[in-house]
DNA sequence: CGGCACGTTGACGTTTTTCAATAGCCGTGG
DNA sequence: CCACGGCTATTGAAAAACGTCAACGTGCCG
C-alpha cells in the first residue's frame, strides 16, 4: 500500500478541545506510519495491535450476522480515532471499513498504554474519544428504538453535519454524503426502499436536497424540531473544575 | 422480589479483571459515602460531580422524548460504574434512575481525575468500564436495528445473564430480573403490548420461565442460536501484551 | 455496447403499534 | 372487614409502519 503521506491534513483532532497544539503533535507523532486505504478494505490492522486516526476520507464501523443482515453502528469522519477499544481489550466481531480511500495514521498499541503512564492528559484525552463515542451510541440506540424513520433520517443528517462542521468541512448547511442510501438504512435499522421513501417525503415537503454524495439540510431548525436533535454530546470540553488537575 | 437491602456486598467490581485486591480497594477507599438510593429517585448526583459505584440493587439509564416516549440505553447493575462521562466531561440529557432500593458509593470526580495522574492502571480500568459500555451499547445498536422482538429478547435476558454471573448473582440459569414489560419494552424499542406476546410464545416454546421478578432460561442454546449470542465483549482482560506496560 | 451498482416506484405481506377491555395484586382508607 | 384506585399483566381487534418482491430507470465504466 502507498505510504505516501500527501497532506490535506484535517484541521483537528476530534479530541479533547483543550489540547493544545503541542499536545495534537505529540499524538501525531506517535504515528508511526500514514497510508492510503481503499475503499472496500479493512480498517482494523490485522493484528488489532494498532489503533488508527482517520485523517481523511470515511469508513464505518458495522456487525454482520449470520444471516446476512448488517447493521452499521458508527461513521467514522476525519480526524476520529477507531479501534482504541479492540486495541486495548482484545477482539471485537465488528468491523470497520473504508468507504472511500482514506488516509489512516496508526498508532501503536503499547504507545496508547504508555499514554497512560506517561502522559496523563493525553489517555485522558483517548478516554473522552471513547465517553464520546459512548454518547453518539446512546443516542443511535434512542434513535433506533423509538424514533420513526422520518425522525431517525432527521437525526442522522444533524449528527452528521455536526460532527462535519467541527472538523470544518462543511459548507454552511451542505456537505457531501459519500454513503449509499443501502447504508443509510444500515445504520438507521430500516429496508433500502423505505430509506429512498422516506427521504423522497422530507425532500417533497422541502426539508432537505439530497442528490448522489450530497446534502443539503434546508430547513435545519424543522430538521432539528422533528428529531429533537442537540449536539451537546459532541462537544469536546473537558469538566471545568476538572482542568487544572489533569 | 430481592428484599437483600442489606449489605451483601458485591463479590467483584465490574473493572478490569487483572485489578488485585489491593487495587480494588484503593478505588473502594475513594468511595466518601455510601447511602441508600431508593426507588424511582436519581442516581447522578445533583451537581454531575460524582461518579456512582452501585454496590447493590438495579438502576438503569433512559432518555426521556419530548412527547413522553422513552428508551432506556442501559441498565446498572452491582458493581457497575455509571456517570464517568457526566463527570468527566460534562452534562448529559440522560437520566439515572433506581429502579429499587439500591446501595450506592460516590465517588469525587477530582478524585477520578487523580487517578490519570497518579494511578494508571486505575484509570485504565475507568477506560477500560467506559469501553465496556461501548461495546454493550453497540450490541444494542445491533439488537435495535436489525434484531426482530424474539432475537431481542433472546439477547436481552442473555445479556443480563451473563453480567449478573460476572458479580455471582445468578442461580444457575435463574436470576431475579426486577423490571416490569415496560421497562423491558422502552429497552428494546417495543411496545408493551408486543412484549407481552413476545413473551407468551417464548415461554410457550419452553425457551424461558417468566414470573413476576424472575426469569428462568429453560433453553440456553437455543436462546443463544436464535440471537447469535456471545459473550466476549463483557470480559474484563487488558490485551495481554499491554499487561506489563500499564 | 453490455454489465453493474444504485436509485425509484408500485403492489402486497408482515411485524409491530394502538386502542380497548379485563383480570390480578396490593396497599389505603372508611 | 370491604370498596376503591393504581399499577401491572394479558388478550382481542384493527390500524399503521415498515419490509419484501419485483420491475424499471439512470449513470458510469470497461
Amino acid at each position: 500500500m502507498g505510504s505516501k503521506t500527501q497532506n490535506p491534513l484535517i484541521e483537528k483532532l476530534n479530541l479533547l478541545t483543550s489540547l493544545d497544539d503541542q499536545e495534537c503533535r505529540q499524538i501525531l507523532n506517535l504515528c508511526e506510519n500514514k497510508q492510503n486505504v481503499e475503499r472496500g478494505q479493512y480498517l482494523s490492522s490485522p493484528d488489532e495491535d494498532y489503533v488508527s486516526l482517520l485523517l481523511d476520507g470515511w469508513a464505518c464501523r458495522y456487525k454482520l450476522l449470520k444471516d446476512g443482515r448488517r447493521q452499521i453502528t458508527r461513521f467514522i469522519l476525519p480526524g476520529d480515532l477507531s479501534g482504541v477499544r479492540a486495541c486495548l481489550f482484545g477482539i471485537s466481531d465488528f468491523t470497520t471499513e473504508a468507504l472511500m480511500t482514506c488516509q489512516v495514521a496508526w498508532i501503536r498499541g503499547r504507545d496508547v498504554a504508555d499514554l497512560f503512564v506517561n502522559s496523563p492528559r493525553l489517555a485522558a484525552a483517548i478516554t473522552w474519544a471513547s465517553a464520546r463515542e459512548e454518547a453518539m451510541l446512546s443516542e443511535h440506540v434512542v434513535s433506533l428504538g423509538r424514533r420513526n424513520a422520518r425522525e431517525r433520517m432527521a437525526h442522522l443528517f444533524l449528527e452528521l453535519h455536526s460532527r462535519l462542521e467541527s472538523v470544518g468541512i462543511v459548507d454552511r448547511m451542505a456537505y457531501e454524503l459519500p454513503i449509499t442510501q443501502e447504508m443509510i438504512a444500515d445504520t438507521l435499522g430500516l429496508s433500502i426502499v423505505h430509506v429512498n421513501r422516506t427521504i423522497k417525503t422530507m425532500r417533497d415537503d422541502g426539508l432537505l436536497e439530497y442528490r448522489a454524495g450530497y446534502v443539503i439540510l434546508k430547513e435545519p431548525k424543522e430538521l432539528s424540531k422533528i428529531c429533537g436533535f442537540n449536539s451537546d454530546h459532541l462537544d469536546g470540553a473537558l469538566h471545568p473544575q476538572l482542568e487544572d488537575l489533569i
